[in-house]
DNA sequence: CATCTCACG
DNA sequence: ACGTACGTGAGATGC
């Protein structure tokens, strides 16, 4: 590295008029780039308010704007907090700043730059065009550690940042970043801008040494803006559905509650695993009871429903459990995601949260709204278009096996999908030896679960369970499935091998995910292959979706229709009732053709659709 | 704060 | 012989 001015917060500067921040526009403007961090009282972009901004424009060269820090008044009696000396008005400042913020020519440089970009959209300022070190970091390491700016500093810059605790404390005592002295908020502040613009001038090159400049320039960096969107927009949920839903499932659970206690002669906690356990297996003496490596009763729903059978007890567990969960999880929590004022559930997408190349989404995570059981899909009918729209949703159907047949090059996989065949029934007759024409719903479901595996790194023991088979059988489909498709083998041992020899595997876009655990030995062995078995798939499908998505705001452009959401393989789209048909038509065309021009798939992608007035109709 | 359980693709 | 399906986030319990 070459020699940089060392990390030191004392020498950062504290911009208090328009002068010295006019001074910064200038150099902003000399270096064509600028790092900026914005300090904001909560976590919550949609709720947060803006309370300072940093930049920096080379390394140790960072300043702090303080825009609405308070300070207790000493001669206040009833304690209220006054503005602190030496800070700028908010609409002062962004006069200054917007346009640099917004010039196509100066590029502004984040840390998980779709925070700051969102609490400047709020206050009416599109920063556009970003750089952002946690993708940078992300695409360059997927797999191996985690993107947070603390643990890029250390490892990177080998350098701890002053943590946010030490400023804010932690638990019902931590203050919000308002109540910080400037003179401690400028050392933070800025210090994160020196250290993000540091990262970058360290990651820039190693995007291109490590050959996923296309990765970051093509799945990453155009993303952020399109998940900044459609986390603004947010989805409409009905509170009163919701609330109807959750006093009606509190019934339910009350009765099965006293069942539970009747059965068992005693009151006891439902919710509590080991208490469960200890009425099963110690008080009713039943059979085939495992404990967790903790020493507990292990309840899990697979090993209730074997013994529910038999015992109302355990399908009184399964019952309570399911409710409890759609109440606690769906229809009460989501409740109180509603934002006050847009009256919209706003998820945040993580961009760089799961190796694969996936999203995560969190607070809520809207990614696993339930669909499986019909009391829970029931849960999809508080997310509602407003009125005059529809939701529409538009999902992949089996893009990874589609991406399967196409990586491993299984003729008669790929020829399937081009003839448009029922995959599940093939491969059952394939393996079967069962003509189509006599296929039968158990066989298919066998020979789907088989699909699945492959997907995942089949192990006779999993298909074995998931099937509910006795473990010599399932490896015997397996055996006869490798007979059948050769090819598979050869491409998941490949990829083992690859993995082995680079320590990562890849997709066909390029990305790569980082395989360190591959070496190991033991039990750890297993779980290593098969997750770089299905990281390949898994994250092309990703790639595929993100592409589609990154097309999406010019491709819809003009049309009365807003990206909502996004399943892995789904995208909800809120759509004028008018321009639905035409909506739905542009949108399946971006993602059938969302591998297009980059990657020519052997195999179609297809794309069913929905709509209705609520997400359960549309799905 | 770790563990268990369970919701999704 | 061993112990496993891949990837996530969240709520409740109990140390």
């Amino acid at each position: 590295m070459p020699d940089q001015a060392p990390i030191d917060p004392e020498t950062y500067e504290w911009v208090k008029d328009a002068d010295a921040l006019r001074a910064w526009v200038t150099r902003i403007r000399e270096r064509g780039y600028v790092a900026v961090d914005t300090e904001t009282t909560g976590l919550d972009e949609m709720r947060a308010d803006l309370v300072g901004i940093s930049l920096c424009v080379e390394p140790g060269q960072a300043c702090y704007i303080p825009l609405i820090h308070r300070e207790a008044a000493t001669d206040d009696l009833f304690g209220s907090d006054a503005l602190a000396e030496g800070q700028m008005g908010v609409n002062d400042v962004l006069a200054i700043l917007r346009p640099v913020l917004e010039d196509d020519a100066i590029l502004k440089i984040g840390q998980n730059m779709k925070y700051d970009a969102k609490m400047f959209a709020r206050y009416g300022v599109s920063v556009a065009p970003i750089d952002d070190t946690m993708l940078m970091s992300y695409a360059l390491n997927a797999g191996v550690h985690n993107h947070g700016m603390d643990a890029l500093s250390d490892r990177y810059l080998n350098h701890k940042p002053i943590s946010i605790k030490s400023l804010l404390g932690t638990g019902k005592s931590a203050i919000t970043f308002d109540k910080v002295p400037v003179g401690e908020a400028v050392k933070y502040a800025a210090e994160d801008a020196d250290i993000t613009l540091r990262l970058w001038q360290l990651f820039k090159p190693r995007l291109h040494s490590e050959k996923v400049t296309t990765v970051y320039e093509t799945l990453e960096r155009p993303l952020v803006p399109v998940l900044a969107q459609m986390e603004m927009y947010g989805i409409k949920v009905d509170r009163d559905t919701l609330s109807r839903m959750s006093n009606s499932f509190a019934q339910k659970m009350a009765g099965y509650e006293a069942e539970l206690y009747e059965i068992a002669g005693r009151e006891f906690n439902v919710q509590s695993p080991a208490q469960v356990g200890e009425i099963l297996f110690d008080q009713m003496g039943l059979e085939g009871g495992k404990r967790t490596k903790t020493g507990q009763w292990s309840t899990p729903a697979d090993v209730l429903e074997d013994l529910a059978a038999e015992h109302d007890f355990a399908a009184r567990v399964l019952d309570y459990r399911q409710l409890q969960k759609l109440k606690s999880t769906y229809t009460d929590a989501l409740q109180t995601h509603i934002h006050p004022e847009t009256g919209r559930v706003h998820t945040s997408y993580l961009q760089s949260g799961a190796t694969t190349g996936r999203l995560a989404s969190s607070d809520p995570n809207l990614q696993n709204i339930p669909v499986r059981s019909e009391e829970g899909r029931r849960i999809r009918e508080a997310f509602v278009a407003e009125p005059g729209k529809l939701l529409i949703s538009l999902d992949y159907s089996q893009i990874e096996l589609r991406i399967l047949a196409h990586v491993a090059e299984i003729d008669a996989l790929k020829q399937a999908f081009r003839d448009g065949q029922d995959i599940h029934a093939m491969t059952a007759s394939e393996m079967f030896d069962v003509p189509m024409e006599d296929m039968t719903p158990d066989i298919r479901r066998q020979a789907k679960a088989i699909n699945f595996g492959v997907i995942y790194g089949i192990s006779g023991f999993g298909l074995a369970r998931n099937l509910r088979i006795p473990r010599s059988e399932a490896q015997g489909f397996i055996d006869r499935y490798f007979e059948r498709f050769p090819g598979i083998r050869t491409y998941m041992d490949n990829t083992v091998q690859f993995a082995k020899d680079n320590g990562h595997v890849q997709t066909l876009f390029g990305r790569k995910i980082h395989t360190p655990e591959i070496g190991a030995k033991g039990p750890q062995a297993g779980f290593a292959k098969r997750a770089a078995i299905n990281a390949p798939i898994q994250g092309a499908a990703a790639d595929v979706i993100r592409r589609a998505m990154i097309k999406m705001p010019a491709a819809i452009e003009g049309l009365p229709a807003k990206m909502l959401l996004q399943v892995h393989d789904e995208l909800i789209f809120e759509v004028d009732e008018a321009a639905v048909d035409e909506t739905t038509s542009v949108v399946r065309d971006v993602m059938e053709g969302a591998s297009d021009p980059a990657v020519k798939l052997d195999v179609p992608l297809v794309v069913d659709a929905g709509r209705g007035h609520n997400w359960a109709e549309a799905h």
